[in-house]
RNA sequence: GGGCGAAUGGCGGAACUGGUAGACGCGUUGGACUCAAAAUCCAAUAGUAGCAAUACUGUGAGAGUUCGAUUCUCUCUUUGCCCA
């Protein structure tokens, strides 16, 4: 007998499923759809372990819904914008057309490798004109609804590169590149409406019920809507300045008010632009980042003014009014009033600037004359020293109340803050999707007219220059429209814009005067099953929920609001890390294991120190590359190991022996293969078998429901029991009559994870007629013997093998004659009897 | 600091709605085959005691509900992720 020559075999279904165009999609009518999409990838250069598991669990679902006779949209495409692109192509002198197009070949191929059911069809690449050109008509129709504007805001600037950062390109406060220190500048930048959507976002996630629950409370807090009153106070004091607006969640604390802080960037910054000691204090605070996080971690500093705010409960209490690095100009006002008393925060700053601290708020199980000595309490209790205020529940009671009074005397309001900021999304970077905008000499923004779409991106672009590209061609920026002069718009849309829409360009790829066709994404969205990474859990996911309310806005032909029904993310791909005596990573391959538990570095024999197992990269060089791995194994091998050792949305370690351990399954199952082939085409016959009959009912009932449930890794444990089951049952049994019937059904169980190997054996067997999902007959059951479990006081004793429903009086007959529990129940009372029919008898004895 | 999870053999992990804890795989040990090795096959494998049948203990710790708890409730410990 061969072996089973994966090579070959995975060669020639790739070849079948490619040339019969075995996946591509049709609208049918007729059928129910199921749409499964994956994230799609960055194309960085080749597919890494990460990508295969995510593939593979989304090919999985897509093959079984295939089988269970769904029209199954299953597409794949390229998120192909972005700056490592750029970053490449400048360093090597590259187009980062070419290297973006090139990866994406490279990867391609690597993806046809694993057998994947897409429908190649269907690609799409977001750095294509055919795809970017509707996002630009798209970002006409928002500005148009008004839903994209433009602002000036703050963002983290590289003096040496002359670029703008993203916040994860700032590391301790400098430039990732450049190492310099990253300035705050204004820019003027495009946002998206996104927050007018807070509330509806909000409300949308409680019908998202198959998505995680963990992913939505991460979006609710990401909004973070917070209930509270905005209060103006009155200033006293030298600048011509008469109130300032606040937002404050907790205005029953108003008598703990100690001071007022302001944003650096709060308007009545201006009347200081010019004073020495507050620029000083203004470059201190930019040296600790810009970010929430560092600024809760960070030095809390305040800049007195010569300003006072007046209490609005109490005209005679006024307190000093300070500019302070924590408070954030995109929350509420800017400003934000302190109780030391009850906000640590706000503790802090007032031990240091030695501000009074009142205490308002006394915890239920303390008496009136509580106070706050070492922290602030911000817990629930009793309002005191607080006038007319005294005696109410905080906060529940005491907020609401405290509003309504401030709302009868007009010194404030009801107001629903929320924490989600418009999105900015304009990036000072080539290679991205150009904005659809020029400006006229005064600077005034027009949209492009839509003749002149798509705006193209320039190609033979140099990208050594500093800054973005874009701005220093002036041969592209410079245009005239009606005879008059206009510069585009140099700023090219962040990457996220892209993949905000592309699940609806897999509906229409082909559709070249529009995003989609309506007839295409009324039938196939919403997306049924989207899988991915949870590192995508706010922003990707939140933005394509926004973006589909934006179409959806004043558009009646539009109905999608949701573009994702069910949700899975999965887990990552982990892999121990090494380190050489001079704490250099080592790559795996660097490393072999000598004589049992210590690894060494080959070549040298030197002792390696063995890291913890951590998620797969390339900066600790501990990753394992896919393409090489599927050579050496094969797709269905690998396929089989990414699923079976972690429940998929959990981590996943990579271990070379189990990657051995799935190739041996598969030999192992070609072996079993041939045994029963030659089984099924023996002449002896024995007659019909029932027993394996109930055998492949279970194990199509466990595969079904493992299925449905994702649980991919005990699926594969199913698979192992069913050859251990079966690879003894051919050594016992002749042929029988209904052996190749049920072993089919295996086989076709087996093909959403080892899609070749089972398309293989099912050829073997001239299986003619069409492949589809068995079904199991649960009635199949009944004839059952059961084992019911016999407890003594509670302790299993016995097991008895009765019939399928055998009632109580019967089971406790056989017990009495049952050897061992009569050692237990010898000359004993029975008190009582516990029974559970089909499952369980519990006999508790006087002991 | 807040929110959400997690904790089961040497390891990864199973266990339907509260009903036989440890499926399945890895590793380890022993055996068969072989001159030998690899590959393959067979067997054992939670701990303690015992030749054994068997008994007791056992799902992070402690309590509770229950005839019965890995599963439900409370407290605690450790740990992961997200937010601040």
């Amino acid at each position: 007998m061969d072996r089973y020559n994966f090579k070959q075999v995975e060669e020639k279904w790739q070849n079948y499923w490619d040339k019969n165009k075995e996946f591509s999609t049709k609208i049918d009518k007729n059928k129910k759809k199921f749409y499964c999409l994956e994230m799609f990838p960055y194309p960085s250069g080749k597919i890494h372990m990460g990508h295969v598991r995510n593939y593979t669990i989304g090919d999985v679902l897509s093959r079984y819904k295939k089988l269970k006779g769904f029209n199954v949209l299953h597409p794949m495409g390229w998120d192909a914008f972005g700056m490592p692109a750029e970053n490449a192509a400048r360093d090597n002198n590259l187009d980062p057309k070419d290297w973006t197009n090139s990866n994406i070949q490279t990867m391609k191929n690597q993806l046809k490798k694993l057998g994947l059911s897409i429908d190649w069809d269907r690609e799409i690449s977001t750095c294509s004109e055919d795809y970017y050109k509707h996002q630009q008509i798209f970002f006409l129709e928002l500005l148009e609804k008004k839903l994209v504007y433009r602002k000036e805001n703050y963002v983290n600037w590289d003096p040496i590169d002359e670029t703008v950062l993203a916040n994860e390109q700032v590391i301790d406060g400098k430039g990732w590149r450049s190492g310099a220190v990253v300035e705050r500048k204004k820019l003027s930048q495009w946002f998206f409406n996104i927050s007018k959507f807070s509330q509806d976002l909000l409300d949308g996630l409680e019908d998202l019920e198959t998505w995680p629950n963990k992913v939505k409370i991460m979006q609710k807090n990401w909004i973070g809507k917070s209930f509270g009153c905005e209060i103006e106070f009155k200033i006293k004091g030298d600048l011509p300045v008469e109130n300032i607006k606040c937002f404050t969640t907790r205005p029953d604390t108003l008598f703990g008010f100690s001071f007022l802080a302001l944003s650096l960037d709060h308007e009545i910054s201006e009347y200081y632009k010019d004073d020495k000691d507050f620029i000083k204090f203004r470059d201190e605070c930019s040296k600790t980042g810009t970010t929430e996080e560092a600024i809760a971690v960070g030095e809390k500093i305040g800049f007195k003014t010569n300003l006072e705010a007046v209490n609005p409960l109490d005209e005679n209490q006024k307190v000093p009014v300070y500019f302070a690095n924590f408070v954030l100009m995109e929350y509420g006002f800017g400003a934000v009033f302190g109780c030391p008393a009850h906000d640590q925060r706000d503790f802090d700053f007032a031990k240091k600037y030695n501000l009074k601290i009142k205490t308002v708020v006394k915890p239920f199980d303390k008496k009136d004359d509580f106070q706050v000595s070492d922290e602030a309490y911000p817990g629930p209790g009793i309002l005191i020293n607080s006038d007319f205020l005294n005696g109410l529940e905080a906060p529940n009671n005491s907020v609401v109340e405290t509003i309504k009074i401030l709302e009868d005397r007009t010194l404030g309001k009801k107001k629903i803050n929320y924490r989600l900021k418009d999105w900015g999304v304009s990036r000072q970077r080539y290679w991205g999707c150009p904005i659809p905008i020029m400006y006229d000499e005064k600077g005034v923004a027009h949209p492009i007219p839509k003749s002149m779409l798509p705006v193209k991106l320039p190609e033979n672009i140099n990208l050594k220059v500093k800054g973005n590209p874009l701005d220093s061609n002036k041969d592209w920026k410079e245009i005239s429209v009606d005879g008059k002069k206009y510069k585009r718009e140099t700023d090219t849309l962040d990457t996220f814009v892209c993949s905000s829409w592309y699940y609806l360009r897999f509906c229409s790829p082909k559709e070249n005067d529009y995003g989609f066709r309506k007839e295409d994404i009324d039938y196939w969205m919403p997306v049924d099953q989207y899988i991915g990474g949870v590192e995508h859990a706010i922003l990707h996911l939140l933005y394509s929920r926004f973006f589909m309310r934006a179409i959806n806005y004043q558009n009646t032909n539009f109905k999608i609001k949701e573009p994702f029904k069910s949700l899975f993310t999965q887990g990552m791909v982990c892999h121990e890390t090494y380190k050489d005596k001079n704490n250099n990573w080592l790559s795996p391959n660097e490393v072999e294991k000598v004589e049992g538990k210590f690894v060494k570095k080959i070549n040298t024999n030197e002792n390696v120190i063995v890291g913890p197992s951590e998620s797969m990269s390339k900066s600790k060089k501990n990753v394992i590359d896919p393409e090489l791995i599927i050579k050496n194994y094969g797709a269905d091998a690998v396929r089989l190991f990414i699923l079976s050792d972690s429940p998929p949305e959990k981590d996943v370690q990579w271990s070379e022996q189990g990657m051995v351990s799935s190739y041996k399954f598969i030999q192992k199952l070609w072996t079993l293969h041939n045994e029963i082939k030659n089984k099924i085409y023996n002449e002896k016959k024995d007659s019909f078998d029932e027993k394996l009959k109930i055998f492949t009912n279970q194990t199509v009932a466990k595969i079904t429901s493992n299925l449905e449930k994702f649980n991919y890794n005990v699926i594969i444990a199913n698979m192992y029991e069913t050859y251990n089951y079966l690879i003894n049952y051919v050594k016992k049994n002749k042929d029988i009559e209904n052996l190749k019937e049920n072993y089919v059904k295996i086989l076709i169980c087996l093909a959403p994870v080892i899609p070749h190997f089972s398309n293989e054996c099912l050829e073997d067997l001239e299986e003619k007629n069409e492949i589809s999902w068995p079904s199991f007959d649960k009635s199949i059951f009944k004839n059952d013997d059961i084992k019911i479990v016999i407890q003594i006081n509670g302790k299993k004793r016995s097991i008895l093998n009765v019939k399928k429903d055998t009632q109580e009086k019967d089971v406790l007959e056989l017990i009495k004659r049952d050897q061992i529990s009569k050692k237990y129940l010898n000359k004993k009372d029975i008190k009582k009897v516990i029974f559970v029919k089909n499952r369980l008898m519990n006999i508790l004895i006087n002991d």
